[in-house]
DNA sequence: ATAATGACGTCGG
DNA sequence: TCCGACGCCATTA
């Protein structure tokens, strides 16, 4: 026992709760690091980044990005060929995702 | 115990 | 709009 690994695995609870909130964003919409803290009611923006840093291939990593609307740094190509097959709405020019209306809240009726 | 680092966020120029 | 500085928080050197 000792404890039941949730979910995906032996991973800490705040990281399996970020792989968690992570896993239910549908596709087209996104969240930021500093969302998923606050959803969580703990930690803070540079703990998520840490837990995505580690774990982030185990969920879709391109759904969470900064404040601005950027991606991770680096994955930048591969975030926006998810953002372009999901069809991820982008402000003008293409280079940041619109948050205005790509942020999802955590509103059930998005994810069904 | 102190300093530096990192998939962040906000503010000022 | 782009860039730099500072603040936050946990881990690592």
């Amino acid at each position: 026992m000792t404890d039941r690994p949730d979910d995906a695995t032996d991973l800490p609870r705040f990281a399996a709760q970020v792989l968690d909130v992570v896993d239910l964003v549908p596709p087209g919409q996104v969240v930021t690091y500093g969302d998923v803290a606050e959803y969580l009611g703990e930690g803070g923006p540079r703990r998520v980044g840490r837990v995505m840093s580690q774990h982030g291939g185990a969920v879709a990593w391109w759904r969470v990005l900064r404040a601005d609307g950027t991606p991770a740094p680096g994955l930048e190509s591969r975030a926006f060929a998810e953002y372009r097959r999901e069809g991820t709405p982008l402000r003008p020019g293409g280079r940041r995702v619109d948050l205005s209306r790509a942020r999802w809240t955590g509103d059930p009726a998005g994810s069904a």
